[in-house]
Formats: C-alpha cells, structure tokens, sequence
DNA sequence: AACTATTTATAAGA
DNA sequence: TTCTTATAAATAGTT
C-alpha cells in the first residue's frame, strides 16, 4: 500500500522503520479496534516497539480480563510453562506478581461491596455504579429464572400428588362399600402404606451449595478451611 | 475498503458478521505479522469471535514471552524486589495459597460482575444481589456527595469572580474618566493584566485519576501502566 | 506533519 | 467457503 511494492523484511533504514512503524501501527490498532466492534469480537493487542516501548489496545473488556480469558483457554499450555518457571528459579518474581495481584482483587472487591470508596473519583465512580448495576440486573434475572425453574418443579410434584390422591380417595371409597367397618378398621395400618409419601424437600439450592455441604459438619481440613472461611466471599454468608 | 463504506458498529446480520469477521480477522494478523517483520516488534495480538473461538499471532518470541513482558512492563519492579528475597523456606506452599486465594477473589469478580452465576444456589443469588444493592446505594451516596461538593465548589470560584469582575468593571469606568482616550488605548495591555485569569478547570476528578492523567498522551512507563489496564479493575477502564 | 500515487484490504455479489 | 471485482483505506515515498 504505498507508492512502492515493499518486501516483507525488517526495514534497516532506522529513521524510515521508526516512521513506518508509527504508521502501521495505528493502522493496527484502528483495525483492530474495528473487527472488535463490528464483529462483536474481543481483542487483544499488544505491540512492543523495537526500543521497548509499549502500545495497546484491547476490546471493551479490559487487557487483563481478555488476557485471563486466553490463558483459561490455554490452560494446559500454562501449565507447562508453570513448571518450567518454577525450575527456572524465577520463582520470587512469580510469587511477588501473585501478591501484588491479591491486593488488586482485594481492593477491587471492596469496591465492588462499596467499602473504601474514598480515594476513587467521580468518573470511577460513575463506572463502578453502572458495573454493578448491569451485574445486579443479570443476577437478579438469574435468580428469577431459579424461581420459576422451582414454582414449576413444585407444581408437577403437586399436581402428581393430587392425582394420586384420587385414586386413592377412589380406592377408599370401594372398600367402605365391600368390606364392614371392622375390617376397614384393621386395614387402616395397611392400606396407609399407599398413601403419598411426604414430599422430599425440594433441591433448588443447586450443585454448588450441594457439593459443599458437608462443611457444615465437623472440623475442616486446610483445604476446606481455606474454601469456607477465609475464601469465601461475604455474601455467601448471610447477616447474622 | 469494499463496495460501500461502512459504519462502526456491530454487524447486526449474522451471516454478514461471521463473513466480515473471518475476512478482517486473516486481514488483522496479517497486518500484525507485517509490522513485527518489517519494524521489528514484538506484537501479540488474541481475537475471541463471538462464539468464543480464540485465534492469535505472536511474533517470534512466543506469546507466552510477549505476555509475561507485558506483565513485568506492567508491575512496577520496586514492588517485586521489596518483597523477593524475603521468604526462602516455605514457599511453595504460600505460593500455592496464593493461588488459590486468587482464583477465588478472580471467580468472587466475575460474581460481583454478574458472570459465572449458573453454579449459585437461589439462597447465593439472594445474597449476592443483597449485598451488590446495598453497594450501589453506598456508591451512588458517594456519588452524589462529590457532585456536590464540586457544584458548590463551582459556585464559589462564580461568586468570586463576578466580585472581581464588577471591581475591574467600576475601575474601567473610572479610567474612562479620568484619561484620554488615546492613553487609555496605551494602557490596554497592563490593565489587562488585572482582568481574572482564566478559571483553571476543576479538578473533580481525584487523586487517583489526577495522578494517571498523562496516560492518555503516548506510550506508557511502567508505572503509569501498572494503573491503567493490568490492574486496574474492570470498571475502572471506559468501554470504548 | 501533509500529500498523493499506489498498493492493499475488503464489501458485496456470485 | 472461496472467487471476483469495484471501491474504500492504508501507506511508501516524497515534500
């Protein structure tokens, strides 16, 4: 796209790589920011200039929300990689990103449950309240939606119920007619054996609460411990 | 670049958007390989498609390579070397808690974002929604006080100036008065000098923003990047 | 930083 | 998907 026909190799004139540099990459960064919204596609960009410097761009969803979807993608190659910089002995750095980065999503979680609201500005502020916003409509949808998935549930069970109920009021109803009241009174014990077992309570806490279960129980190992008190987030335990 | 110009914003036709998508996503690595090659770079570049499926071009250093790059870009190196050489003995047991501190604080995220909400129990839902609501209420207090607070500071810096301005209004007339116009004429440029400077812009913005205000100017330093995408939480980045 | 001759990318159509 | 083609966009070389 130019004036001359250019071949695919590093550029060795300095001045000239230094300007087309610049050109292409805002032409790169344009496009890439235009695929992610004409196509709905998210993108991450990052591009390191031959002196180091760093330029980006990433869709909607942050650089590291998008770069954290890539290496849940590439789980198994992360791995990998894990161990290899654990023997590497580059081990501290690792350890101290971990730690920086706990901060971060502590401060974030603050946020998010309106505490330590201080030192944000109004237009972080602004962003924060329509986060949660559209968060809360889709738990709150979420949460319609296992309601209803319930009332249904518990209607069929009803209605099972009161069919059975029927039939077995039927069933009554024939014996007062054949047998005697002596009889029907012995039978009583018996014949209650049909009758409707109470109804089990109905699961709609969902697989995850179900799993965890047992934690109630007893004493917790480490890694309970770790996933009932100290890991768990505030609002899955309920104001005393 | 087609038949017909096009607008920026999402393909609304399916069929047109997958096509789109295909022919603009070969274009976009294309382009990222060109600039590696030609300018010498190191270009990551990650595209998501709707559907979820990942494509992705790194330049020769592997993407591995180019993201941790970017991470060490983005952590400040201080914070590494504070707390680096401090541990030596139990180690990879912190550093296994730490992970799992962090998948949990990253999966508590999504919840507060309203993602990743088909495993919460009804119960789970309720709390959470409680807990996102009664943030919201906190956030938008927070809000509306630092509105105020900069309307009344608006307000004061206008009393202020109409002040000084009907002050310099009475001594212009009286300088009409009292010289020639020719004199007065001459004397334009110093009494200007007595005219309220223009207001500076409010800072209502914080200390947290204030502070990263240069970002928006070029390429980043490692600090300046730390605070503006790896760390910064999802709320904190403008969707674009 | 602009300009412009060309090359490239790609939208629409097949 | 792939090919074709008319046209929009990007950009190499120049000023």
């Amino acid at each position: 796209m130019g004036r001359g026909r250019v071949q695919l190799k590093r550029i060795e004139n300095k001045i000239n790589r230094q300007v087309t540099f610049s050109k292409r990459r805002s032409g790169l960064l344009k496009k890439a920011r235009e695929i992610s919204v004409l196509c709905d596609a998210d993108v991450a960009l990052i591009v390191f200039s031959t002196k180091g410097k760093l330029f980006e761009y990433s869709s909607d969803s942050c650089m590291e929300r998008i770069l954290e979807r890539y290496e849940r993608y590439s789980y198994a190659e992360r791995q990998l990689a894990a161990h290899e910089i654990e023997q590497n002995g580059s081990w501290s750095l690792e350890h101290a990103k971990l730690k920086a980065r706990i901060e971060v999503l502590q401060r974030n979680q603050r946020h998010y449950m309106g505490e330590d609201l201080e030192n944000l500005s109004l237009r972080e502020l602004q962003n924060l309240e329509q986060q949660l916003d559209s968060a809360l409509k889709h738990i709150r949808s979420k949460r319609n939606q296992l309601m209803f998935e319930s009332i249904s549930e518990l209607q069929k069970k009803d209605k099972a119920l009161q069919e059975q109920n029927n039939i077995l009021a039927k069933k009554v109803t024939t014996n007062v007619k054949e047998k005697d009241i002596v009889h029907l009174n012995n039978c009583q014990d018996s014949s209650s054996m049909l009758l409707p077992q109470p109804m089990q309570p109905l699961n709609i806490r969902g697989r995850y609460e179900a799993s965890n279960g047992r934690e109630e129980e007893g004493g917790l190992n480490a890694a309970q411990h770790r996933n009932s008190s100290v890991l768990l987030p505030p609002w899955m335990v309920r104001p005393s």
